[in-house]
DNA sequence: GCGATCAGTT
DNA sequence: CACAACTGATCGC
């Protein structure tokens, strides 16, 4: 086993093949417009959209993948200089637009990454996904599943977004002569906003930039630039503040809808200290207690805020999705491939009960084990607090897949 | 002047 | 508060 072969959302030198999940801005990190450490392998859609985002890129290093099918893939060993075959497939990842996971299989084994992704199998996109996985993998198991644990941990649930599409067009609803703001990023909520535009039968504005993107993406109806057309707009979310909706309400009548997968756990569990303590020490964690939550939160809007709604509108799994998908694959390993915060704890940990007292969670064991030897693991609180902004630093996403 | 990294924001 | 995703400031050359 060498290091170093493939690269998935990673972009340092030294890998014979790159694999780019998606276009969002925490995966591509140490791409740029000079980038050409290789081949990098995207989505039809992906690679469309890399021009506007790393002006002067060379094009001629893409190389795209559709979904659903095997792709050869020619490595060479660095020591012995012989050569060795494997497959990868890209399958939809119901994510943002072009964003798939990747399933490799070679000597080393069968591994699947997921980048970020949606297991939200009331949507077509996600069946597919789940026909392709199982006609890809027949009786294969998958030795290592590198999983977007963004929300991998109990608290975290919430509708499908259709469900949460619903909700947003019920608020515009409800407020007839106000105008509407709704906070997304560059890429991702296409489908929420071609929801509402249809739904209310008008169109919306975007900023340039994202009309250009949206043009891209083959949507060129449903958006414009002229204010003056409409009462709703999508704006950049981190311009999307309760001064800016302060500010334009002294204009006129504007209400801000935030549609996002967080803010949908920890308060609503109980306190903050009530929570700490819970997901620090609680040995059992059921599949009940998951279920309950889901049941209690699953419909809830919340108006945090005079003028501010949030709406649990998510483009990652949610905890029970995740669990769903998990049990789906049974792999031998999982990890995950967000560090940050809350997620920073061994998906696995979380994901126990799944297989009673299965592998995954003996590995856990043994992995705390070993980092407790090692001084990393600390059990006051202030020491979990100090823990937590360390590993806020740590580089998020992806792998090196050691072949 | 630049790319990379840090700090801060919703 | 939290998360993902992003912007803008600062650092190093």
């Amino acid at each position: 086993m060498e290091k170093g072969m493939i690269s998935v959302d990673r972009w340092e030198e030294g890998s014979q093949a790159y694999f780019l999940s998606h276009l969002h801005a925490d995966h591509t990190l140490g791409l740029s417009p000079v980038w050409n450490h290789g081949p990098l392998y995207c989505t039809r859609i992906t690679a469309r959209l890399i021009p506007p985002k790393f002006p002067g890129f060379d094009l001629s290093l893409l190389r795209i993948v559709d979904v659903g099918r095997w792709y050869p893939l020619s490595l060479v060993s660095v020591s012995s200089g012989s050569e060795t075959n494997a497959q990868f497939m890209a399958i939809d990842a119901n994510h943002c637009p072009g964003a798939v996971m990747y399933l490799f299989r070679g000597e080393f084994g069968t591994m699947l990454y997921t980048g970020d992704f949606r297991w939200e199998l009331t949507c077509k996109i996600a069946q597919m996904g789940k026909k392709m996985l199982l006609s890809a993998l027949k009786n294969d198991k998958v030795d290592t599943l590198y999983i977007d644990n963004t929300y991998c941990n109990p608290s975290y649930s919430f509708p499908t977004r259709e469900v949460a599409a619903q909700q947003v067009v019920n608020i515009i609803n409800s407020y007839p002569e106000h105008d509407i703001i709704i906070g997304v990023d560059t890429l991702g909520k296409e489908d929420l906003l071609l929801y509402i535009s249809k739904m209310l039968n008008l169109k919306i504005w975007v900023w340039p930039e994202r009309l250009q993107t949206m043009h891209l993406l083959g949507l060129h109806d449903n958006f414009t630039t002229k204010t003056t057309l409409t009462r709703v707009r999508a704006v950049p979310r981190y311009s999307f503040s309760v001064e800016t909706l302060e500010g334009l309400n002294t204009m006129r009548p504007t209400i801000g809808i935030m549609p996002s997968g967080f803010s949908w756990g920890l308060k609503k569990v109980g306190s903050k200290d009530e929570y700490s303590g819970h997901f620090l020490k609680e040995t059992e964690m059921d599949i009940d207690f998951h279920r309950n939550i889901r049941n209690r939160y699953t419909n809830n809007i919340e108006k945090h805020h005079q003028y501010i709604y949030t709406v649990p509108y998510s483009d990652h799994s949610c905890f029970p999705e995740i669990v769903e998908f998990v049990k789906f694959l049974c792999p031998n390993n999982v990890k995950g491939i967000v560090s940050s915060s809350l997620s920073y704890i061994d998906p696995c940990y979380h994901l126990r009960n799944i297989y009673g007292t299965s592998s995954l969670y003996q590995k856990h064991l043994i992995e705390e084990e070993r980092e407790r030897v090692e001084g990393i693991c600390k059990s006051t609180s202030d020491n979990f607090t100090e823990e937590k902004r360390k590993k806020k630093k740590d580089k998020k996403v992806s792998f090196v897949l050691n072949v």
